[in-house]
DNA sequence: CAAAATACGTAATATACGATACAGCGCTCT
DNA sequence: AGAGCGCTGTATCGTATATTACGTATTTTG
């Protein structure tokens, strides 16, 4: 069973004649960017001529160039998808059927947080935190909890925060009510509903600014929104995870918190001291 | 100081045109793999056209795709070399926003975990797939996300699932439906509601087994309830976090999952040949 | 040792890719 | 409400790239 293009190189290296087993070897050398790079760099690295490596990926089973490079890309995908954590995680004395599920979520999070600066976090709560805007949210079917959880919140610190659900006819009415200065908060993640997609095609010839939160294959609202919260959803479950969509959900609602309380707005003071 | 090209997006994704920022989103979605690939193919996952491409590479101050694409290549050649060193934010040693709420999610999930056994949660997915009972969900007043959040998924595997939702009254009256075979799933975390402690009260006194998800210092429920996963909630803001809880809750769904799977359930056939 | 077969590189060719010019459109600002 | 600017996509061009053909070198085999 060979399931890596390296393996099936030191599988056939043996088979090969010289100038093809120079090509192999400095792939192997620093695998596996030497191959997503020009065939004159690589015959060029591995000191044969451009022939020599494409004799060397058709040997392989390749067609052509391309689809061997094709190939190195989707392995270094399915690698940089799942981080080599697990490995740096304690591999879980009790090999029960939980740890996969927690150690999944753990690196969900921490990718999903790698891929977002602190700016455009920031960025997200002010617009979520300017009070001149009304904040609507809605969700998709999994999801819809997720809107409610955030505008459970948000409604509580400021006014003007709607949560959108029930029938769709419903919800759509509520466009007229959208414009420019508000902010529409979507989630949706697969398999994208496309009652959703409309909707949020409609809210932005509207003006309005959307903040979509989805996975890491970006719904198609992603050309509308403004901003884009790409979550990482796998796990092992035959259900995808929006654990860290919602991790983020609870970081954007501490920072709001946190930015109106800096702005001194009086509703807080208010709420504080109903308590 | 920007030392990846990451960080040199996120710092500039501010200041471009809607079109360059979703080709700027799409490539931090899956990065960096998108940007090795033609920008025909670039363009297309972006849904934009391969000039708004060029445009943004040339925005983040290269010369041509290709510098671009090798720049990427260094940077990954970098990191396959060393990964530990994996860190494409650097740890925000600015007292970002980001960091410590992420760090004490994080802890908060593995000591959520460590205190919760396997044979705790086998048991409790035990309960669930029992499809002898009904199973209802309810929660308070920030939790009743997680509590749909778990219904939505649970309904589709298995008949006889129910999220008590609305006025008080109303799930009140749903005690009647509920006897010795049924699950009652509870959210309740600080401040706990009397409302739901005095229907837990009265849902144990009909035989009703309870599930309960509350925070480390247990609701009253506790001392209803069959089975409790006491989830830690202490983060950095104003609230608290429900994000061990809604991690457990998709651990169980994914249990349940497997559970009726395993078990041939002939609905999940049905459900498979439906798609 | 001779003759064939295989391997390899040079050079020419075709293709596909990145780059550019230009026009249409929407948006902002006065 | 109108004029100007900036953004975006279509179509075209030039070029870098992969590919192929062919001749030479090297090894293999009888």
């Amino acid at each position: 069973m060979i399931s890596s293009i390296a393996e099936l190189i030191s599988d056939r290296i043996g088979t090969m004649p010289a100038g093809e087993r120079r090509a192999a070897q400095t792939l192997i050398a620093n695998y596996p960017l030497i191959g997503l790079k020009t065939v004159a760099e690589f015959s060029a690295a591995a000191g044969v001529s451009s022939p020599t490596i494409l004799r060397f990926v058709a040997r392989l089973g390749f067609q052509n160039y391309p689809e061997f490079q094709s190939a190195l890309q989707d392995e270094l995908a399915a690698q940089l998808q799942s981080p080599a954590s697990r490995t740096l995680n304690p591999p879980s004395p009790n090999g029960g059927a939980v740890s996969p599920m927690l150690e999944a979520t753990l690196d969900n999070l921490r990718e999903t947080f790698r891929h977002l600066s602190d700016k455009q976090l920031a960025d997200i709560v002010a617009k979520l935190a300017d009070r001149r805007g009304k904040t609507f949210l809605i969700g998709g079917r999994f999801t819809d909890p997720l809107a409610r959880y955030m505008a459970a919140h948000l409604a509580i610190i400021q006014p003007n925060v709607f949560h959108l659900a029930g029938q769709e006819s419903v919800w759509r009415d509520r466009l007229i009510d959208m414009g420019k200065r508000d902010v529409l908060v979507i989630f949706d993640i697969r398999r994208y509903q496309d009652s959703l997609v409309r909707f949020a095609e409609t809210a932005h010839q509207r003006g309005v600014q959307i903040v979509l939160f989805t996975d890491q294959w970006l719904s198609p609202i992603a050309r509308f929104a403004r901003h884009v919260i790409a979550g990482r959803t796998a796990v092992p479950s035959a259900w995808d995870s929006s654990a860290a969509l919602f991790v983020v959900a609870e970081t954007l609602i501490g920072g709001v918190t946190r930015q109106l309380e800096a702005d001194g707005a009086k509703r807080i003071r208010e709420l504080e001291s109903l308590r």
